[in-house]
DNA sequence: TGGGGCATTATGGGCGTCAACGGGAACAGG
DNA sequence: CCTGTTCCCGTTGACGCCCATAATGCCCCA
């Protein structure tokens, strides 16, 4: 397999660092990413990680727009220089820097999930939270079908 | 790596100098800029750093506008008399002069952005603030996608 | 089918290396 | 002569490399 897939909790040692999940490390090597980058999510207390063709999507976009315009700064802003560099040391341990703790809320254990592509990063309380609302959403959506009839 | 990615914030010491990051300095070798180039942001307390051949970008655009109108004019002062020469000294820092800490509120601590082609230098604070506003603009474009539908 | 042993993972900690930082001294220019 | 710059050194703290251990899962074989 290699996309990542399922999620798991780990603790963070004294040294701040944390196991990434033995699965996903695997997907990395398969994938031949040599580091490891991490996007601050733009809605989300969460981290997008992946190799840097994650990246290329939004220089793709970039592209796309007036250089000396607002919204390709903003973007750029956000995909250069609104993330950070996670290199997996030798046990496949990421350390969690202050600049992913602020974003995030993690302070003693990370939340891996699976996305297909990348994965994400949680603090495990504000993951169950958001799943939450998550289904949430989703159930209002299946109750905007004609109501009381089974939506598939 | 070939890209200025991912930031970082260090402290001036008490002579006016501060280390630009290891990895910076790693990717303005690999690009064999000799010296690094500051330009003053337009509309931002920043300054744009790369090799001289960040001027390239502006001197591009400069060509579009009319030579007989004021933009142009501007837009050539900016470009070729805003800026400063930022030397590296042998253990990797740069001095910050008063033309940039006028500029960008620069007293005590410097933080780094990747930018891709070039980085840029900021107030921490102020680059927070900013930080903030652009996620937001983000946010909004999003929004402005159909309802319903997957922004990614 | 159950048990023992091997492999793998998560986690903790010692230690060396290097980047960031502080400061002395040589040096240049006005 | 004074000021600011450049070179060079030492210190410190963070991080990467290495090893150890405990827990877990897996396989093979009796």
């Amino acid at each position: 397999m290699d996309r990542f897939l399922s999620n798991a909790v780990n603790r963070i040692d004294a040294k701040g660092r944390v196991s990434v999940p033995a699965h996903f490390r695997a997907v990395v090597q398969k994938r031949g990413y040599s580091e490891l980058y991490a996007l601050r999510c733009l809605d989300r207390p969460a981290m997008d990680v992946g190799g840097l063709d994650l990246l290329d999507r939004y220089e793709q976009r970039i592209a796309q727009e007036d250089p000396f315009l607002q919204t390709a700064d903003d973007m750029s802003f956000f995909c250069h220089g609104d993330g950070t560099f996670l290199k997996l040391d030798q046990d496949g341990r990421i350390t969690m820097s202050d600049f992913i703790r602020e974003h995030t809320g993690i302070s003693a254990e990370v939340a891996f999930v699976g996305r297909g592509n990348f994965f994400q990063i949680w603090e495990p309380g504000r993951l169950a939270t958001y799943g939450a609302e998550a289904r949430a959403r989703l159930l209002q959506l299946r109750q905007g079908t004609k109501p009381g009839e089974r939506p598939e």
